[in-house]
DNA sequence: TTAAACTATTTGTCATGACAATTAAAATTC
DNA sequence: GAATTTTAATTGTCATGACAAATAGTTTAA
């Protein structure tokens, strides 16, 4: 009979400091009036940082579902951030660009991120934060590995 | 002009734990037949350590706001695993009690949530699990405060 | 080569999170 | 003590996450 103390449990503590953690990230892109969630800033940093990706790539990245992705494109795309073309291949796969649209947001959003980080881990020394990163690291391999 | 590495990210590897425990959580409270959330165990374990809480207090103690608590507690009283009983004093008061059914639930839940910790934490050794923990903390504390 | 199996993407549904608006019951204030 | 403000909770809307089903294009295999 293993009883959960959850003050002291490091799973709801990592889920409690996400949504935080979102929640300053909103707060700090509505106060800069970007029009933008935190998860269609992931999908457009990754289509910055290489030309383009497949919903299905960007799926495995960012570790959502195909839905989800779909879903997040079609937000991205109808604010002219992404761009979707058919492979001519593969007539089933869809490629996404991102625009010049896209590419002035993402210096903006850089920003934004980067100080939702300063204030998250404000205190925490840099030993701390890459055992921090470490562990978390470590976290993602284990439950990755549990889901097959 | 800062610009963010997801693959270095704390904040990014906190949002990615968080959404891979979760999903490891599910997947343990499905194989088990229990037919709950993440969310609504959380509630649900707060109500099972104290008599009762109002759903102002929850949504404290969860840090999720009161229209969160006010559905998940619907769908708990639903499942019959709680009870809503208006205040005698302050009738704009709900108060929430955890009922026998929910009891017997609340001992399967915290061995699959006993269960999703072992599988999230493996490999990581008990200096780092404090401190992981301990840096948590702070990153609650720092985003909480920043929100006011 | 045609049927069966597989793959990429989309759509639908439900629970949750953010946020705004609403309702009803205090508490304050004039 | 009536009007205003505050507070507790609910409801509505939209974006997301999980998951199932549907669609359409490809590959495999009989």
């Amino acid at each position: 009979m293993s009883k959960v103390n959850l003050e002291t449990s490091v799973n709801h503590h990592i889920a409690i400091s996400a949504i935080m953690i979102k929640r300053v990230f909103y707060k700090i892109l509505s106060e800069n009036q970007l029009n933008i969630t935190p998860e269609q800033w992931n999908v457009l940093y990754y289509l910055s940082e290489q030309g383009s990706f497949t919903v299905g790539e960007l799926s495995e990245l960012t570790f959502k579902d195909f839905a989800n992705i779909s879903r997040i494109a079609q937000k991205l795309e109808t604010g002219g951030y992404i761009e979707k073309k058919r492979d001519s291949t593969d007539k089933r796969v869809f490629k996404l660009f991102i625009t010049d649209s896209g590419r002035e947001l993402i210096g903006k959003l850089h920003e934004c991120a980067s100080q939702s980080t300063d204030i998250a881990l404000e205190g925490i020394d840099e030993e701390a934060r890459e055992t921090l990163l470490k562990s978390l690291k470590q976290v993602i391999i284990n439950t990755t590995g549990h889901l097959k």
